[in-house]
Parts: structure tokens; C-alpha cells; sequence
DNA sequence: TTATACATACCTTTTAGTCGGTATGTGTCA
DNA sequence: TGACACATACCGACTAAAAGGTATGTATAA
């Protein structure tokens, strides 16, 4: 593998090959019990590579859920589940396009950011709040269509947009908790079910049979 | 403190001492970060205690999920929420009684089966496991309710009451992991207020204001 | 010739785990 | 009833390995 030059400095340099190994090794076995031996290995860079880019693990860790953040913003943006003009569709289609894309084994598909916010709450702040960032920021984005799709349908109720973008959120999240946990994509797929199920009573919708 | 003797064996002794240190320090900072002698200081033991009581880290891993299953096990039995006649009543009553415990810090009412299940996914299947007893051992006890209250209300739908159990769940869970990201409780607290209007829907009957 | 991006050997601290020892309760037998 | 053997519960200094981090050297590009 060629050297990076300063032309072409992202590409398949040790920084982007490190924090892309992060997002692997600690969506498996977890922030502390990913050494920086098994990121660099992960990563087939040495350690003198990770101490030039990185000043400590922990700035690393930052730098993973940052990195988790841009990778995620530019993944959804780029989704098709922005085409339908009607405001509730695009929420019924990021909720499919949610569940359509929980394949393959646990650690491939759930949440960095949600894996080590709950992980590092307390021992380290610094990475908690970057995943935060991360998992709100992303809220924001479903939040105007939640909003928009309230008000072309003229729906009442005592929810919020915020507070229903969060718990879609939440059943993402926990549904990955639960997917770990009993080893089993379906666990995270049924839970979207549900709240397709919900977001359509809250709607007013029928419910479509097939997902 | 005395000697704890053979007719009282349970009673303050070190090896209890350490799982309710290792429920409250790995509640906060995770499980590969809560080091042997950080447990033996919070458990006010020496390590010669520790490693009497347990072969490993990782069996005391194991053996604090069992030990948390068993502590909530007895602690849900012994709830208000089985008061009601009703099974829909009693179901919601439970969601009520998970959102009124939600108090104080994450680390205080957060599920250490679910932290440590997501944590340590990869690197320690033997606790990952014993979590999984106890969050889907505890889903089945919500199950019987569900089910009952579907027959007897004659509720339809393409549902099952083991999904739903598995579901509400999943939204405490990712209520706990979004509580624990934005180190706030109102954001679990908001997600069972979801859950519950979502659960009256399924079950065809009015939402309730106040909460 | 200077800055960047590594590589490698090394250092220091932390970590899980060990080991010999002590205190105390318990069963047994004279 | 007391002496003895034995088991359990715990103590705390020690150790080997693993951890994060450093120091120094080198190749390449600008």
C-alpha cells in the first residue's frame, strides 16, 4: 500500500483507517476493552501511527464518535427515504429504511455513539458528550419532518415533535441493546414495528400488512 | 462490623458487598473500566476477599447479573402494579411504576444487564449471556399480563403479547441509553409516556392527561 | 531543509491474579 | 467440657503481564 501524500491526505491514511477500525472493534467488545494494540492491528497501522495522530486513547474516542457522526449524516442525507413529497411518508420510509438496514451480525449494524455513550458515562466525560452530539443531532433531522408532517395534517395531541424524534431514537437504541443481548437482528427489527405501528396511530394512518 | 458467622451467612458479607459495588460502579462506568480494586474499595474489601469469592473478574461479572436478575426479580414481584384486577390496567400500572422510578442519576436507575450486555457483546459472551436471562426473563413476566389482556378484551391484530413484552423493553432500555447520553432522566421518562399512549392504542381505550 | 507521517524499541504504571498467613467458627472424640 | 482438627472467611504484600504512552529514528513530499 502506497504512502499517503498531502494531495490525497484522507485516503486510506492511518487516521481514517484508525478511527474506522474504532468503530468496528468497540461496537463489539466496547470502548475499554479495545486496546490501542487491537485498534492498531485492527487498523494494521503501528503505535507510533495512533500517538502521531492521536494524543491519548480517550482523544481518540472523541475523534470515533465525531467521525461516527460525519460517517451517519452523510449515510442518511444520501438515503432514499427523503424522496416522497408528503411529509409523514418520509417518516414511515426512514423507519422502514431503519429496519431494512439491521443485517448481519450485531456489532455491523448497531450504534457507536449509543455503545459508548452508555459505557463511558461516568469515567469518560469527554466521549459521552460527542456521542451525545451524535445521537441528538441526528434527532434534529427527523424532527422537521415530524413537525412538517404535523402540520399538513392539522394533528393535535399532547407530543412533541422533539420528544417523538427522540423516541424513535430510543426504540432504535434500545432495540440494539436487546439485539446484543439475545444475539439476534430480529429483536431490533420487531421493535420498529412497533413504532411504525405507533407513528401511524399517531397519524391517523392505517396500518399496511407487509414490512 | 462482625465476623459474619455460618448461621447468617448472608448477612453484610463481602461477597454481596462486592455485587452491589459491581451494580453501582459498572452502572457508571462500565465493566472493563471498573477495575478489580476499584470494586474492592467500593465494596470496602481486600482483594484476598475478591478472589475467595470469585475465581475471575469475569465471574463476578457473571455472577452480578445473576445477582441483579434476582434483586429485580424480587423487587418487581413485591411492586404495587399486580394490584389491579384488570391485565390491561396492571400493564399500564407497570409502565406508570417504571416511569416513577426513574429518579435521582442515570447510574441509579439505569439496567445493568443492559450496559453490560451491549458492552460486552464480543469480549465476554459468558456475561452477555447471563444479562439476557435476566432482561428477557423479565419480559416474560410481562408477557402473561399482555396476553391475558388480549383475550380479555378480544384484541386482534398482528401482534404478539412476547413482542410487546420484548418492545416496551426495548424503549426502557433506549430510554436509559438516550438518559445516560444527554445525562438526563426526563428523556426515559419521556419514552414510557410514548410507550403507554402507544400500549392504550393497541388496546383500543383513552389516553389519560396527567401522568 | 523543513514538516509530515509514520516505524520501532522502550519505559512506567496499572491490572488481574497469587500466595502465605491469620482469625474465627464448627464438628468430634476423649 | 475441653482439646484438637479442620474449614471458612478474610488479609495484604507480591508478581507477571498488559496497558497506555514516549523517545528517537527514517522516509517522503513540499
Amino acid at each position: 500500500m502506497s504512502r499517503p501524500t498531502k494531495q490525497s491526505p484522507e485516503r486510506g491514511n492511518a487516521r481514517t483507517r484508525l478511527l474506522e477500525a474504532a468503530r468496528d472493534v468497540v461496537r463489539a467488545k466496547g470502548y475499554a476493552a479495545a486496546t490501542v494494540d487491537d485498534l492498531c492491528r485492527a487498523a494494521d497501522v503501528t503505535k507510533g501511527a495512533f500517538f502521531h495522530h492521536f494524543a491519548s486513547k480517550d482523544a481518540l474516542g472523541v475523534a470515533a464518535a465525531e467521525f461516527w457522526n460525519e460517517e451517519t449524516t452523510a449515510f442518511f442525507e444520501a438515503a432514499p427515504y427523503h424522496q416522497p413529497a408528503d411529509a409523514l411518508e418520509r417518516i414511515l420510509a426512514y423507519v422502514a429504511f431503519r429496519k431494512a438496514i439491521i443485517v448481519g451480525e450485531p456489532p455491523e449494524f448497531t450504534c457507536l455513539a449509543g455503545t459508548m455513550a452508555q459505557e463511558v458515562y461516568a469515567s469518560s466525560p469527554d466521549i459521552r458528550d460527542a456521542c451525545a452530539l451524535s445521537i441528538f443531532g441526528h434527532t434534529a433531522t427527523l424532527e422537521a419532518d415530524i413537525e412538517a408532517a404535523r402540520r399538513e395534517r392539522g394533528i393535535a395531541g399532547d407530543w412533541t415533535a422533539a420528544s417523538l424524534a427522540r423516541h424513535t431514537q430510543a426504540v432504535l437504541q434500545g432495540g440494539f441493546v436487546l439485539a446484543k443481548a439475545g444475539n439476534d437482528p430480529e429483536l431490533a427489527r420487531e421493535s420498529l414495528d412497533h413504532l411504525d405501528r405507533y407513528i401511524r396511530h399517531l397519524f391517523h394512518v392505517a396500518e399496511e400488512d407487509a414490512q
